[in-house]
DNA sequence: ATGTAC
């Protein structure tokens, strides 16, 4: 059998230094591509070499000539800024509104909305909904693909939280892994399908983060993931869970796609800039046609990558439930981070991206966290069309992480903590509860977007840190 | 958000 085409045999034959290399190296890894012989290869590879622009649509090789072509060729002229709705505007710092406008300029965007916990972020503000015409854009996604919110609803009474507090820290402790380097040893991994799908085999980029998928399932990110116990309080009684008015025990997560997702949003990231060139500040919008090989891959990946991390929250919820002895009366998820197929109702179907915003279509259930002294609500969407179906995804930071390292102190955040009978195991002084926003008025500003079902009140608080 | 860097 003949050995591989290496970079410098692609570089004799002309290839310039850049992306185009490794871009048509991964592409002769696919199964299909492989199976030519090395002359066969030779050929298709000058051919794309002589004439660029003649493969821009072909469906294995568009992104490799898209990074062959000269960089005017690639570059893309802002369209007059279209009108979006913005919910909670006197919340929202001038950095985010500013961002958004930008994004309403891009030739591909048909409508957008900004929700009331809006806050400056790359590319489109976290916040940010983008309806967009057959493209997608890595960052109006965000880095942590498919991140989301899941609670569980057991039938035991919130005094559960008092008379066998000692025995729930254990089971949180015991049963989640934060951050970086603190995953399940070898023997202590749960499987799942999502390990087993094709896209690890099919999308050359994915073949080596099968290991870090299976390293890191059943655990939480860092930053402001958590896992908690608290009180779920029912208050509507026509809620689609079917849970009775009242109090119950409850376990909420938010956590996203860890490793894979992040590699997954900075490679197509970078890939999308390579052939959408943007001015100024709308460059990190770049966007990847959907009826383009790069953009059906990315989708293919930000899907894998939902669905990795919602296999995470499955799993963190099962082992929390076993440990318990209890199975959940109902499970309530949502997640933000993430381009839908939607239609408008005018009737148009487009990319919907909500970068920190919750999907609120009618009758659609989800959770929106407060703080950890604060309560999250459970909402039902009412599908309203001026924020694109969408709601906030949380109170939003009223102090930036370094600020708040900066002013608040140790004694301020244990004492905040002892007064709202909240415990804290791990976490830092940039996800104290005082750096978000009071989310009663951000809630205030949505009451168009989604109504309340009820509540969740953190009490034992797991995130990311030392004990 | 992130084996926090190709």
């Amino acid at each position: 059998m003949a050995s591989q085409l290496r970079g410098n045999d692609l570089r004799q034959l002309g290839f310039p230094e850049g992306r185009a290399i490794g871009l048509a190296l991964a592409q002769l890894q696919r199964k299909h591509l492989k199976r030519l012989s090395q002359t066969e290869q030779l050929v298709l590879l000058r051919a794309l070499l002589d004439a660029p622009t003649n493969f821009l649509t072909h469906l294995d090789w568009s992104h490799t000539a898209a990074a062959l072509l000269p960089a005017p060729s690639r570059h893309i002229t802002l369209a007059e800024r279209k009108d979006y709705a913005v919910f909670g505007a006197e919340h929202i710092e001038p950095g985010a509104i500013h961002q958004m406008e930008t994004a309403m300029k891009l030739p591909v965007t048909v409508a957008g909305a900004l929700m009331p916990d809006a806050h400056h972020g790359y590319g489109l503000p976290i916040g940010g909904v983008l309806a967009t015409d057959n493209a997608v854009i890595p960052y109006a996604v965000g880095v942590d693909i498919g991140c989301r919110m899941a609670l569980s609803v057991f039938a035991l009474p919130p005094k559960h939280l008092e008379q066998r507090v000692q025995e729930l820290r254990k089971l949180l402790l015991d049963n989640t892994r934060f951050g970086g380097r603190d995953v399940f040893r070898r023997g202590q991994h749960l499987d799942h399908a999502v390990l087993s799908r094709s896209e690890f085999q099919d999308i050359p980029f994915l073949r080596n983060k099968l290991d870090t998928a299976a390293s890191q399932i059943g655990s939480s990110g860092g930053g402001n993931h958590f896992v908690e116990w608290g009180v779920v309080d029912i208050t509507d009684p026509t809620n689609e869970m079917g849970v009775p008015v009242g109090q119950y025990l409850g376990l909420l997560s938010h956590s996203g796609s860890r490793g894979m997702g992040a590699a997954i949003a900075n490679h197509y990231t970078k890939l999308a800039k390579d052939v959408c060139q943007l001015p100024g500040e709308a460059q990190h919008l770049a966007w990847l046609g959907l009826d383009t090989e790069a953009g059906q891959e990315y989708w293919a990946a930000m899907n894998l990558a939902g669905d990795y991390a919602s296999a995470c929250h499955h799993q963190i919820h099962h082992r929390l439930a076993k440990a318990l002895g209890e199975k959940p009366l109902t499970k309530v998820e949502n997640h933000h981070n993430f381009a839908w197929k939607e239609f408008l109702a005018d009737g148009r179907e487009v990319v919907v991206h909500r970068k920190g915003a919750t999907p609120a279509g009618a009758g659609v259930l989800g959770i929106i966290p407060g703080s950890m002294t604060a309560p999250g609500f459970i909402v039902r969407g009412r599908g309203e069309a001026l924020s694109l179906s969408s709601a906030s995804h949380g109170a939003g930071r009223a102090m930036s992480r370094t600020r708040a390292k900066a002013e608040l102190g140790e004694a301020d955040l244990r004492r905040y903590l002892r007064q709202h009978q909240v415990e804290l195991l791990g976490g830092g002084l940039d996800e104290a509860p005082q750096a978000y926003k009071d989310i009663r008025q951000v809630m205030q500003s949505q009451t168009e977007l989604v109504d309340v079902l009820g509540s969740f009140t953190p009490r034992i608080v797991r995130m990311e840190g030392a004990v």
